[in-house]
DNA sequence: TATTATAGTTAAGCCCGTTTAACTATTAAG
DNA sequence: CTTAATAGTTAAACGGGCTTAACTATAATA
């Protein structure tokens, strides 16, 4: 089997699912009052843990100045906190509270709901065999991670 | 194993990918020259095929005034064209040109770059191990639609 | 200590994506 | 044939997300 086999399969396949989901992503930011870059914020935070305004910034391709501003009613909305950084006081960690790690939930729950109907063209049987392949995959891009961010070099 | 087991599973590994690609997706957004909706539109023509205005009015939320609007530039661009309907001359069919296709593919390709980092930290073995999941998975989802529109009633 | 750089906030102003409303063209219904 | 409904386009006006610029506070440097 060639390498490009492999990516172009697995491409395909994420390809194809993200189709799926962006449908409901789409209606999940116009139903909701949050803006498209209020939604990735809570997103970012939501894989990446609390994050400087900075970080943030740079991940949307916007301004810290902007992210200020788009960072205040999801505060107020209860969605977020902040707090200082033990190292350096100038730092304000942006964090998820409880209701806006709830809120993320559900938004995944909706996104991936079509997940259910693939379920159900798929025999027991099946479902047995590919377990183990779904969950090699998602060990092995946990592990991208580490290996990007060695935990031994505090970043 | 439970239903809810392999669900979940599967959500997560979705869910984590779909992260991964964001940054690329924003990235690509900000740099090109288009807006949300019409990187949505080209996305929506990519994996659909040619479709009436009020189509893509209904999936991305927004009017068919406003598709209208942001469908013109695109046009000007070469990206995409426009055709009557035969059955309904009212009716315009958006499709996406050949470099509107390949301007996809690119944009497809960019955001999936990571996946080779993937590949990396896999043996040979695993990816053969791999690589049938990975297929019928995919074949399932092409069966989701089939059911959803089937070939017989023409809609 | 004095100077420079960095992190974040705030306010003013701009840009552009969207809506509303008015219009044309085609189809369906009475 | 007449009327009503649907698909799409166009232009004016609105609103919100972003940038720029000015500012405060903390940290690093000389």
């Amino acid at each position: 089997m060639s390498e490009e086999l492999f990516l172009s399969a697995l491409r395909e396949w994420i390809e194809i699912s993200m189709h799926r989901s962006r449908h409901a992503f789409i209606r999940n930011i116009r139903e909701s009052d949050l803006s498209f870059s209020q939604i990735n914020t809570l997103f970012r935070l939501y894989h990446h843990g609390s994050s400087p305004v900075n970080d943030l910034a740079n991940h949307l391709g916007i301004t810290t100045a902007a992210v200020s501003q788009l960072l205040e009613p999801l505060h107020q909305s209860g969605l977020i906190q902040r707090s200082e950084s033990p190292n350096d006081r100038r730092v304000k960690l942006i964090a998820l509270t409880d209701a806006g790690q709830a809120l993320v939930n559900r938004s995944v729950q909706n996104r991936h709901a079509w997940l259910s109907e693939l379920s159900e063209v798929l025999t027991q049987e099946e479902k047995e065999q590919l377990l183990p392949a779904i969950i090699l995959l998602t060990e092995r891009i946990h592990q991208l991670d580490v290996e990007a961010h060695p935990p031994c070099d505090s970043d």
